[in-house]
DNA sequence: GTCTATAGGCAGATAGAC
DNA sequence: GTCTATCTGCCTATAGAC
C-alpha cells in the first residue's frame, strides 16, 4: 500500500507542513505574544526559510487568523469531550480547569488571553475571533454553573452567566500573573480557590474539587 | 518674579520633558503593550524627533524600567492615600477597585498586567519589577482582607494572602478580557461580583459595595 | 535639549528558479 | 513546496550641529 517512495514529504499527509507552521507559531504566540515573534522565529524552529512560510500563510494577519481558528476549534472539541465524559457539574469544572492547567504547565498562556492583551494592535478579524472565543467559553461555563445551581452542587446565586464571566476572567488573570513568577503551581492554587468558592455554601458537596491530573 | 522670558521651556520645571515622554510611553504601553509601540510613536505624539527621546532615555529598556518604576510609585502612593482616608476594609477594597476602574474607563489596561503578558520578551530588570509590583499589591490586599476577617466584615476563611492573590489575578483578568469588548462596564460588573463574594457570608454588611465614583 | 542625518539590523513580503 | 535573492519600510540607536 506504499506510495512511490520519492514522495516522502507527502507521506505525512496533505497540510502537514501548514500544521507544523501553526504548531510553531502557536507556541511562540502563547509565550511571546503576537507582536513578540516573527516569521524568522518560526522558520528557525522548523529549519526552513521565511519565504516558504508565505506559501502556507500569505501574511502574518492570515496566520494569526488561522491560529485562533484552530485554537478555538480544539477548545470546542475539548469542551464537547468533557460534556460526554461526565454530567457532574463539579467534575466538568475540574476538567475545564485542567485544560488551562496543562497550558500553564507547558509554560504557555491561553492563546486568546495573550492576544487579548495585544487587542489594540491586532487586525480586526482577529479581534472579532477573540470575542467569539470568550463568548463560547462563557456560554459553556454558564451552562455548567446553572446546572450546578439547579442540582444544589454549587452555591446558587443565580446570575450564572455573570458568574461564568467572572470565573473566565479570573482564570485568565491567574495565568497572566503566574507567568511573571514562572510558577505553574501559582495558577493551580488560584484555580482551586475559585472552584472551592463555588461550593462554599454547600460544604461536603465538593469531594474531588482538588483532584490533580498529576502528582503535585 | 518672572524669569528671563527666553527660558520658556525651562519654565515647566526640570524633568518636565522626561515626564512628557513617560506620559506618552505609558499611554502607549497600557493600550498596545511594550512590543506594540516604538520611539516613533512617542515622538509623533509629542511632536519631537525620535533622536531627542534618547537624550532622556538612552534605550527602550531603560524607558521601560522607568515606566514601571513610576507606575509602581504612583500606585504605592494611592494605596497609602487609601489607608489614610479610611479604616474600613470594605471601603478600602472599593477604593482599590476604583483605581483599576479609572484605568479601564481610560481605555487602558493595568501597565503591569499588560507587561506580564509580554513577560518572556522583556529585559530581565523589567521582569523583576513586575514581581515586585504584584507582591506589593498582594501584601496590601492581604492586610485589608485579614482586617476584614478579624472584624467580621468579610467572609472569613483565613488564608488572606491566598485570597489576595486570587483577587488580584481576577481583577487583572477582568481588565484583560474586558478590553476585547471595549466595554468598561464589563470590568466594573466583574469587580462588583468579586467584592460581593467577599461579603457573601455576612449579608447586610456590604452597604456601599456597589457605590460608583461616577454615574454609570 | 532638540535637531538632521545616518547607521545597521530586522520586519513582512514578493519574484522567480528548482 | 522550498529555495535564493531582494525590496521596502520600520526599528533602535548614535554622531554631531545648533
Amino acid at each position: 500500500m506504499k506510495k512511490t517512495a520519492k514522495q516522502a514529504p507527502r507521506a505525512r499527509g496533505p497540510g502537514a507542513a501548514a500544521r507544523a507552521v501553526l504548531d510553531a507559531a502557536e507556541a511562540l504566540a502563547q509565550t511571546r505574544g503576537y507582536n513578540g515573534f516573527s516569521y524568522a522565529d518560526i522558520a528557525a524552529r522548523l529549519g526552513v526559510t521565511k519565504a516558504s512560510l508565505h506559501y502556507h500563510f500569505a501574511s502574518k494577519a492570515e496566520l494569526g487568523r488561522a491560529l485562533i481558528e484552530r485554537y478555538h476549534a480544539g477548545f470546542a472539541a475539548a469542551l464537547e469531550a468533557i460534556d460526554q465524559a461526565t454530567d457532574e457539574p463539579g467534575a466538568k469544572l475540574e476538567r475545564y480547569v485542567a485544560l488551562y492547567d496543562a497550558v500553564v504547565r507547558n509554560d504557555r498562556m491561553c492563546l486568546c488571553g495573550m492576544l487579548a492583551a495585544e487587542h489594540a494592535t491586532l487586525p480586526e478579524p482577529m479581534q472579532r475571533q477573540l470575542r467569539v472565543f470568550f463568548d463560547a467559553n462563557e456560554r459553556w461555563l454558564a451552562a455548567v454553573l446553572e446546572q450546578g445551581c439547579r442540582t444544589g452542587r454549587f452555591t446558587c446565586s443565580a446570575r450564572a452567566s455573570e458568574r461564568a464571566r467572572v470565573l473566565l476572567g479570573a482564570l485568565e488573570g491567574a495565568m497572566l500573573v503566574a507567568r511573571s513568577y514562572g510558577d505553574p503551581q501559582r495558577f493551580r492554587a488560584a484555580a482551586d480557590f475559585l472552584l472551592a468558592d463555588l461550593c462554599k455554601a454547600a460544604p461536603g458537596a465538593a469531594p474531588q474539587a482538588r483532584a490533580r491530573a498529576r502528582p503535585g
